[in-house]
DNA sequence: AGCACGCCGACT
DNA sequence: GTCGGCGTGCTC
């Protein structure tokens, strides 16, 4: 019998896998897509399988043998395993991170993936001792000899119970490496069907053409983009989708972004079907994650439904994947392996032969570039549901203006008159804290982070100033550090002092304020949340946090208090953020009978972008947009990748950078460079960052020059002088 | 990434 | 005298 080796995926920042040989130990047949417990160095690591053969580029003598198998089975499938490694490819990421990344912490760290871990076996060290070894602990040896009859197939707990063999007796024997307790598969196949826990809504003729269109591509690939207004009945058309997936016992995955998975969004899944639906997301404890992610692969769960990351739970009878505000920003991962989950998606549903269906209100550029070209097949939503009113936008010009603590009396009237019917008013300002700057009225100085190139924030109770792109904060000086006057003003607003300056104006009316710092403890935000639900007047004041998924009939007034920073981004995609930011803002004014009004204050009321969202709406911008996109070959008509580096020294990441167009110089499909330029804020927390952008006109091309240029540049002596990283398809310069 | 080895400065 | 700083090298 030839000599059979393993390759392993290890967790190591290592662009290779590592061959291990099979030792007799193991219990089972190692398979592709299991875990393996391996020596690596001086240390142990969790691997995955991701070949076996007889061929090794290893020599032999420094093969060491895999410690222990973990799965008995594949805990990444086939078709999971091949999504696995084409990401790892596509995103220039070493393989053995991607699983782990893929995997929910507790199987990352080993765990047995199974609940029932009541059975118990002997190892190989505990068949090889005799009951004599034993005599001192007669328990122990009680159960050795229980379990020796049974060799290395294991009996169950409770059938060693029956012989008064007590879990202490085989947790001590485990301890000394004589027994080991596995896991038994209780996974009766239940085939999922149809049922309804409530009567589905009726759909309107535009929802019925668009899950018509959906259902008819299940069992197919099909990538369909679901273009709707706010409030235009998207989830009744997701829903209803996923009922037909049901009816052919399929399971589904709906992607949502981090702030929009509440509580609310699933309870209205789980409230249509009666039908097993589980939630992934950030908030749960590794071991609530791990029980969802079980019912995925087990095939239990009908419905999936989580945030970026989920892309990677493996579902045996998948036959739909959703991806809700497919614009969102927060599908894509933005350290480490920087995938984007909603182009995995599609790339996952084409492996898996269904239909994806990518939905929102503002498109990104990439996906309606793709329903132009037919690529992706375009779904209209226009009519808004039940009795909403489109919102009307308005432009506050800022120039010339008397402001009240950024507020424009504008503005003020118009929250008066929406307070005085007894409305909600909502307003957004991009900026947590009191007061963005802290500035000496005598000479000019201003409080400055020592770690950063940015401002310091002043924040209240307690009093003191932060910076918002690291950890420092002091207490804000009494005199000027350069000139000793006491003349130190707070400029600028921040959602606190708007919050109070708001107070203040209207005393009569509460004024709630949600950001970051407001919504640290979670159960006040609920109660709020409640609170706000009711509908009586108040005013919201927040972040962009708000801007998403909140659902608030009663607010008939939005605002923008400050979009101008966005207009003039040095990223070629702010002018798209800001589009779809308003328009998803607008989107939250007027949602029940009363028209809705938008007012945005600028100091650019003739900025073309602005003009041309007023006169168009969003699809407008997007189809001027675009043509801009494809003269300069940018993102969706050219491809990107982003090397970042930091460095301690100014000098050490752009020298690394230089160094790295020289040696792509050599290489065949050279892109274009742009750069090397240290980044927007070249110091954050006290280290220098610098990146090159690559751009090239074909996907391939840029793929294929990568993977060569980073075997090169991990050899380069500047690289280990700096860290580095690579962004395929950046979505963020910075 | 870890983790160890290895060679130079301020401390019990 | 040694504790410990982080440069450099390796992991089947």
């Amino acid at each position: 019998m030839p000599r059979l080796y393993l390759h392993v995926a290890v967790p190591a920042p290592l662009r290779q896998h590592f061959d291990y040989s099979i030792p007799a130990s193991f219990h089972h047949a190692p398979m592709v897509g299991a875990r393996v417990l391996v020596p690596f160095g001086r240390r142990e690591l969790v691997g995955v399988i991701i070949g076996i053969s007889n061929q090794t580029d290893t020599p032999v003598e420094k093969i060491k043998a895999a410690r222990q198998l973990i799965d008995e089975h594949a805990l990444i499938p086939p078709l999971m395993m091949e999504l696995l490694t084409w990401a790892a490819h596509y995103y220039q990421y070493p393989i053995g991170e991607v699983f782990s990344a893929a995997l929910p912490t507790l199987l990352r760290q080993g765990e047995a993936l199974y609940e029932n871990m009541n059975h118990w076996r002997l190892t190989h060290t505990g068949i090889a001792i005799t009951a004599t070894d034993l005599k001192s602990a007669p328990k122990q040896q009680a159960a050795w000899q229980a379990l020796e009859v049974h060799g290395t197939h294991g009996i169950s707990e409770d059938f060693l119970q029956h012989f008064g063999i007590e879990r202490a007796s085989l947790l001590a024997l485990a301890k000394k490496g004589l027994t080991e307790e596995f896991g038994q598969i209780v996974n009766k196949p239940t085939k999922l069907q149809l049922k309804y826990a409530e009567v589905p809504l009726l759909a309107n003729a535009n929802q019925e053409a668009a899950i018509h269109a959906i259902t008819k591509q299940l069992g197919t690939f099909k990538t369909l983009l679901l273009d709707g207004v706010t409030g235009s009945g998207k989830t009744e058309v997701y829903l209803q989708s996923i009922a037909s997936c049901l009816a052919n016992h399929q399971q589904t995955l709906v992607l949502v972004p981090e702030i929009g998975l509440t509580p609310q969004t699933v309870a209205r899944f789980r409230a249509r079907f009666a039908v097993e639906t589980v939630m992934l997301h950030s908030g749960l404890t590794d071991r609530e994650r791990l029980r969802a992610w079980r019912r995925a692969y087990l095939g239990h769960a009908g419905i999936v439904i989580g945030t970026r990351s989920t892309i990677f739970a493996p579902m045996p009878h998948l036959g739909l994947i959703i991806v809700d505000e497919e614009h969102d920003l927060s599908f894509k991962q933005q350290d480490g392996f920087r995938y984007h989950a909603r182009d995995l998606a599609v790339r996952r549903g084409q492996l898996q032969q269904c239909p994806v269906v990518l939905g929102s209100a503002t498109p990104s550029l990439e996906s309606l570039a793709n329903a132009k070209a037919e690529r992706y097949q375009h779904l209209y939503l226009h009519e808004r549901a039940a009795t909403a009113h489109p919102s009307t936008i308005k432009l506050i010009d800022l120039r010339n203006q008397k402001l009240k603590d950024g507020l424009t009396s504008a503005l003020r009237d118009a929250i008066a008159q929406r307070l005085k019917k007894q409305e909600q008013v909502l307003i957004f300002i991009n900026r947590r804290g009191f007061a963005p700057v802290l500035l000496c009225h005598d000479c000019g100085w201003q409080a400055k982070c020592l770690q950063c190139d940015a401002r310091t924030t002043l924040h209240r109770n307690p009093l003191r100033l932060h910076c918002h792109h690291c950890g420092y904060s002091a207490s804000p000086p009494r005199h000027c550090p350069d000139c000793q006057s006491t003349e130190l003003r707070a400029i600028g607003a921040g959602t606190v002092r708007i919050e109070e300056t708001l107070q203040e104006l209207f005393p009569k009316v509460p004024v709630h304020r949600i950001d970051r710092d407001s919504t640290r403890r979670k159960d006040s935000w609920h109660n709020l949340y409640a609170d706000i639900e009711l509908g009586e007047a108040a005013i919201l004041v927040g972040t962009q946090m708000l801007a998403k998924g909140h659902h608030f009939p009663n607010v008939t007034l939005v605002a923008l208090l400050d979009t101008d920073g966005g207009l003039f981004g040095a990223d070629f995609r702010a002018s798209e953020r800001v589009a779809q930011l308003i328009t998803q803002v607008a989107g939250r004014a007027g949602r029940a009978e009363k028209e809705g009004l938008v007012l945005i204050q600028t100091h650019q009321p003739e900025h073309p972008l602005l003009m041309q969202l007023l006169q168009t709406g969003y699809s407008g911008f997007a189809e001027a947009a675009l043509p801009e996109r494809q003269a300069i070959g940018l993102p969706p008509y050219g491809y990107l990748a982003l090397l970042r580096a930091e460095s301690n020294y100014p000098e050490t990441a752009l020298e690394f950078l230089q160094a790295a167009i020289n040696l792509g110089h050599g290489l065949a499909h050279e892109p274009e460079y742009w750069g090397p330029v240290p980044a927007p804020m070249e110091k954050k927390a006290g280290v220098f960052r610098a990146h090159l952008l690559l751009k090239s006109s074909q996907r391939p091309a840029l793929q294929r020059f990568l993977t060569e240029w980073l075997v090169l540049i991990s050899a380069l002596p500047e690289a280990k002088k700096v860290r580095w990283s690579i962004d395929v398809d950046p979505q963020e310069m910075g």
